[in-house]
DNA sequence: TGAAATGTTGGGGCG
DNA sequence: ACGCCCCAACATTTC
């Protein structure tokens, strides 16, 4: 009998999985592993519902296990420690686990591979970096050449996903422990965890004419439709391939009907490839996640009680406060609305990405360093192929623009519930008489804007000439 | 994966 | 009929 370890990070699925495909490969037993590592839940950017999220992960991940004659063992603990206690009380001959290319998990890997026989198979990117290279070896710091070699290069490599295994043997007896329980903060979930829901999804959004991703170029940008895959969380853990989902992608631009339908599959694979780009240049330059990737010296305001404003969803701007109270209420945000909300902070507010990038990873399930530092970068002018510093987002344009009839608004904004849809957008351009007939009185009901936009885009155009190219 | 400021054009009102 | 002005509507430039 030969046991391999099976380390389970940020891929928590049976399907698609090189890394628990090569444990199975290496030896006649399996010992799927997850480690709860103190560094990480005790770090201020974990939040409370993405923690949730994964330990409930887990337990959906030890149910499918079970149904294949294997379970999950999880251990606290300093990761080094618990694999060189595992190895040698199982007489474990390899560990294999994806690879993670996030600078905190490479320097993690590195130890551990000094001293046991760690092998990495497979990616949490599509692509891994180092796959998309410029033909002087030099990462790309521009999305759209990189998009460019990464679909030729995607498209080159085929093949089909691995299926998962139809049992485990895991060695009797391994001490673990249970898997902790936190209580439920919010009352509805939007995101049932697990590999079974996620694959669910993944099929409901792809297959068929009528699938949500050949809807995806013309409604993904609307607030108020489901016009996104809300694949994220999934993806963020693993639950779902995101090579699988790339191939489904792939083939759905293939086997579109029209070039409509091409158009919003095609979206849709850009997408991903953001999200491979973003993972590589976490990956090539990790510095971006302390410093400015392109400008130095941005007078931020930094006004502790604006940013309360901005958290709280108590701006004065309906789709600003809207988007806030979204991500408060169900953990995630549509993107347009991490746009609006981002720009605003940086932009209107003048307060460092620094802020919002870390509130958002409080918060959000998908919360994942590369994807986030990258958006948040890009809003603030200071990433790579980041929006220039001149494009500022007008809010009551934004919101009108991609919430039309003000729906996505009230669904998150009951105050604002029987506004008229002439001041939904504006509500301080009511008149005393119809703000008393909608129930909203400004500034007891909804608060005024916390900043004039035009005084706001004006400022912050100023602030930005200061700054220097670095 | 903006928005505002500025420029241009052309129709209609009017003396 | 003609010139002048006003101002949408659209295009271009600028931030």
């Amino acid at each position: 009998m030969t046991t391999a370890i099976w380390w389970i990070r940020r891929d928590l699925r049976l399907g698609d999985n090189p890394a628990l495909s090569a444990a199975l490969q290496a030896a006649s037993h399996v010992l799927p592993l997850f480690i709860l590592d103190d560094a990480l839940l005790r770090s201020s950017r974990l939040g409370e519902n993405r923690l949730r999220f994964l330990l409930e992960g887990l337990r959906q991940l030890d149910t499918d296990l079970r149904q294949r004659g294997s379970r999950l063992v999880v251990r606290s603990g300093d990761p080094h420690a618990v694999l060189s206690e595992l190895i040698s009380s199982e007489a474990a001959g390899a560990i294999y686990a994806e690879e993670d290319h996030s600078p905190h998990a490479r320097q993690r890997d590195a130890r551990i591979s000094a001293s046991l026989p760690l092998n990495l198979a497979g990616s949490a990117a599509i692509l891994p970096p180092g796959a998309v290279l410029k033909n002087d070896g030099a990462p790309y710091t521009v999305f759209t050449p990189f998009s460019r070699l990464w679909l030729g290069v995607f498209a080159a490599g085929g093949g089909a996903p691995i299926p998962p295994p139809d049992r485990l043997n895991t060695p009797e007896s391994i001490p673990g422990q249970p898997i902790p329980s936190m209580p439920a903060i919010l009352q509805s979930t939007l995101f049932p965890p697990g590999e079974r829901e996620a694959l669910r999804r993944l099929e409901a959004f792809t297959s068929g004419e009528a699938a949500g991703i050949y809807r995806y170029a013309q409604d993904r940008n609307r607030l108020d439709l489901d016009g996104t895959s809300m694949l994220s969380p999934y993806l963020r853990f693993g639950m779902l391939s995101p090579l699988q989902v790339a191939r489904l992608a792939w083939r759905a631009i293939q086997s579109a009907p029209d070039s409509h339908a091409r158009k919003g599959a095609e979206t849709f694979l850009n997408e991903l490839i953001w999200r491979d780009f973003y993972l590589h240049i976490l990956y090539h330059f990790p510095h971006v996640l302390r410093d400015n990737f392109r400008l130095e010296g941005i007078p931020w305001v930094n006004d502790p009680q604006a940013f309360q404003g901005w958290c709280a969803g108590h701006t004065g701007y309906p789709v600003v406060d809207a988007c806030m109270r979204q991500l408060l209420g169900c953990s995630w945000m549509h993107n347009r609305g991490r746009m609006i909300v981002a720009s605003f902070l940086t932009k209107d507010l003048l307060i460092d990405w620094r802020w919002g990038e870390k509130f958002f990873m409080q918060h959000l399930l998908d919360g994942d360093p590369a994807s986030n530092n990258g958006g948040w970068q890009w809003t603030a002018g200071t990433g790579t192929d980041a929006a220039p510093y001149f494009r500022i987002f007008n809010p009551v344009l934004q919101g009108m623009k991609f919430d039309p009839q003000g729906a996505f608004i009230r669904r998150w904004m009951p105050e604002l519930a029987n506004v008229s849809d002439a001041y939904i957008h504006e509500p301080w351009k009511m008149p005393l008489a119809e703000q008393q007939e909608a129930g909203c009185r400004l500034g007891i009901n909804y608060p005024h804007p916390i900043i004039d936009h035009a005084w706001a885009r004006q400022r912050a155009l100023e602030a930005y000439a200061q700054a220097k190219t670095s």
